[in-house]
DNA sequence: GCTCTTTTTTTCGAGCCTCGAAAAAATACT
DNA sequence: AGTATTTTTTCGAGGCTCGAAAAAAAGAGC
């Protein structure tokens, strides 16, 4: 099973510690460092002053004109943005988006597209995306070693080890291996991760109060899909990305869904799906291939004026929503869910729908409360996750171990 | 957020690998411990030195005649048996069993009892299992100092922290602490499982080849239970053994649930589902308490014998088992599958209807590839996995550690 | 029966790592 | 300027794992 722990691991994994102290307080100082992870102050002093030393992390001055206490004065730590940067790209419908991030999480440049993805051939697909990496990478601004990480988002799913997209709903083509192919094409490793996974790794650093170590995500756009993060682990399945709440079966034999199959939650909760039951056409209608934003934004008004199939198309997919998260809930208990896509601008109409079907269900035993939050803009939060997925890989792969192993690679400061 | 590794956590935790590594290879050398944990012989030669002198693992004689290999022969490393002793409390329906169990995982001695739980009240049936507890304990043969560890499972909704029952179909009182009330009874520290998670343990050592990092155990007995292991650990619920695949639902406002809710898994499989189908009450009719394990076998000939109402029950329970189980593979992606109880006899009669439902769900896109195998008898698991459980909480919590904290305690041998 | 070969296990010193205590540093208070 | 207070660094002690070498325990060969 899982191995002995050797005794440079030890080293090894304080500094992890450490660093991820850092990124996630912001500005702490040594004393608080060590509370938080445990260590002694002599521990987190002589890795502090390593980390310093390698070009990680720099000593910041207090900076805040407040800080009115006696004693000496705490010196923060914070990561130094020039240690590293990262790349996301965000394949989406119809849309690609590159961005260039600093050590420190910010952004350096970024980069849009729109492409018709449904109608490319693969290679023009693979070479659409390999050409926008390149161009961020031929940025004379941007020192090209310091990129150590691709982390590439996609709507669909993908397999655990992270390398290639098994399906998606925005190509015809299956089982890209994206992240090899970034990897042979520019020699910096990558990884290929699941959007709405990404939307809750984002949502865990931007609200860590709220989500913590169990929460949902959900996306409510053209597909449904689910990012799950339990005890403090994002979910993925056995196989692939996992996680395809969309897919759970809420009509045997239901109505049809873009899978091909019948009855999934999508059927009745994805855009098409609203836009199919608004209009009227019936269960067995093929799902039209988009139906855009503002068109969704336009049925969701008319909804909300007067009491029609436009209402009932979102009662009926607050219905599939609730049911299966009640089935979900009985699984996994019930946790806070957050809303994210065009459709959660129209929370207001699913909610009591998906409210009442949840109390019907045995995970919905408290259904009073459990929280939903909305997001209607997805792409940022994907783009966050990205980021800051790519950027615990350089912290925990390449710089908790640190650089004895090769002395001639990094920088080493004497 | 985690904490960080102190030096002498390195210890404890190879300690606790060595100890895991012996307990399930049965009688490694030092050598193979070396080979499957990663760690030097040196290390692996302290670390046993150790735990055989504080009287946990002993030495014995290579065994096998014909190992007519050259040089020093191994010698193997088994748990030493009195080393200390657990306990197993399963509590089912009408139904209290008991054993103990030395180190080793041989049973010293066990006792059963019929209860009519159903109608007990809440201190009659906390005092059955404090009795026969103590009768247990009361045994002249054995060593009650040596007790370290008790584990109970029943069949219900447990929580998160393994303290108490919080609902089980065996009994109408909620709520039930059993862990804190045996603790402060007898002062040996106490766990409280759920039966279908004790299951999955249980197949884990019985047959690590096939039930492995991720697979999935069903009990199909009057309620339907589930235990899920993934990625090599227990799945439960955020805040309670979670894992209710009985309570997923099948068809929203379907057949009446023995929770009182409509359309679940369960209204359609459990036991008491079939044999209301079968008697063609209608979905309406009020759950029966119990049905005899020879009725359901009954029920099972009768279903071979003809096509009538009973094997359209089979067939209603194989649809309902079949997209329930497409709806978690949704996801989880699929896993073999473990049937266990009195209807997985009669998994003949409702794999058919079972795997056409499957395939006709997300989840069940390699649908032949997905194996069952069936167990027709429950309550040996059950206690094989509390065994389990309970061991290798004493190797984790109690010998890992060591004693050097309390020098008064255990066996010192200098 | 004795020596050689092979394999397992133990021993020993080196190198790290963390820790606690004490010292040093840096600032506010008086 | 001196004192109190808090943060950070320094230093020696104690443990742990590792690799190399030695010791132990057999079979193989003559």
């Amino acid at each position: 099973m899982s191995v002995g722990i050797r005794h440079d691991d030890l080293r090894r994994r304080n500094r992890a510690m450490v660093i991820a102290a850092v990124r996630r307080a912001g500005q702490p100082s040594r004393t608080e460092i060590a509370a938080t992870t445990g260590l002694s102050h002599s521990t987190i002093s002589a890795i502090s002053s390593d980390l310093i030393g390698e070009g990680i992390l720099a000593e910041s001055k207090p900076s805040e004109p407040g800080s009115l206490k006696r004693g000496r004065p705490q010196v923060g730590l914070g990561l130094n943005p020039e240690a590293a940067a990262v790349m996301t790209v965000v394949l989406s419908l119809n849309f690609l988006s590159v961005a260039v991030i600093d050590y420190a999480g910010q952004v350096i440049s970024e980069e849009q597209r729109r492409l018709d993805t449904l109608t490319m051939s693969r290679d023009a697909l693979i070479g659409e995306c390999v050409a926008i990496v390149r161009r961020r990478l031929e940025d004379p601004d941007l020192d090209v070693r310091s990129v150590a990480r691709i982390a590439l988002a996609i709507q669909g799913i993908t397999d655990t080890r992270a390398r290639a997209m098994l399906w998606s709903p925005i190509t015809p083509h299956t089982d890209i291996a994206f992240a090899d192919i970034l990897e042979d094409e520019f020699g910096i490793p990558a990884t290929m991760e699941n959007d709405c996974n990404m939307m809750a790794v984002a949502l865990r650093w931007r609200d860590p109060q709220r989500y913590r170590d169990d929460f949902i995500a959900i996306l409510l756009s053209h597909g449904i899909g689910m990012g799950l993060v339990l005890k403090g682990q994002l979910f993925t399945g056995t196989h692939s990305s996992g996680g395809e709440f969309g897919h759970m079966i809420h009509q045997p034999k239901g109505a049809l869904c873009r899978c091909g199959r019948r009855g999934c939650v999508e059927a009745y909760a994805g855009n098409y799906a609203i836009w199919r039951n608004a209009r009227q056409l019936g269960e067995d209608t093929e799902p039209v291939a988009d139906v855009s934003d503002a068109d969704m934004r336009a049925l969701a008004a008319a909804a909300r004026e007067s009491d029609g199939p436009e209402r009932e198309a979102y009662r009926k997919a607050g219905e599939a929503l609730g049911y299966g998260l009640g089935s979900l809930f009985a699984l996994i208990d019930p946790a806070p869910v957050a809303m994210v896509g065009v459709s959660a601008a129209a929370f207001d109409l699913i909610e009591p729908a998906l409210r009442e079907a949840i109390a019907q269900t045995a995970g919905g035993q408290h259904s009073e409360s459990i929280s939903f939050d909305t997001e209607p803009n997805e792409l940022p939060l994907i783009r966050e996750g990205c980021a800051m997925r790519a950027l615990t890989f350089v912290d925990q792969e390449i710089f908790a171990p640190g650089a004895q192993a090769r002395p001639g690679a990094g920088k080493n400061v004497a």
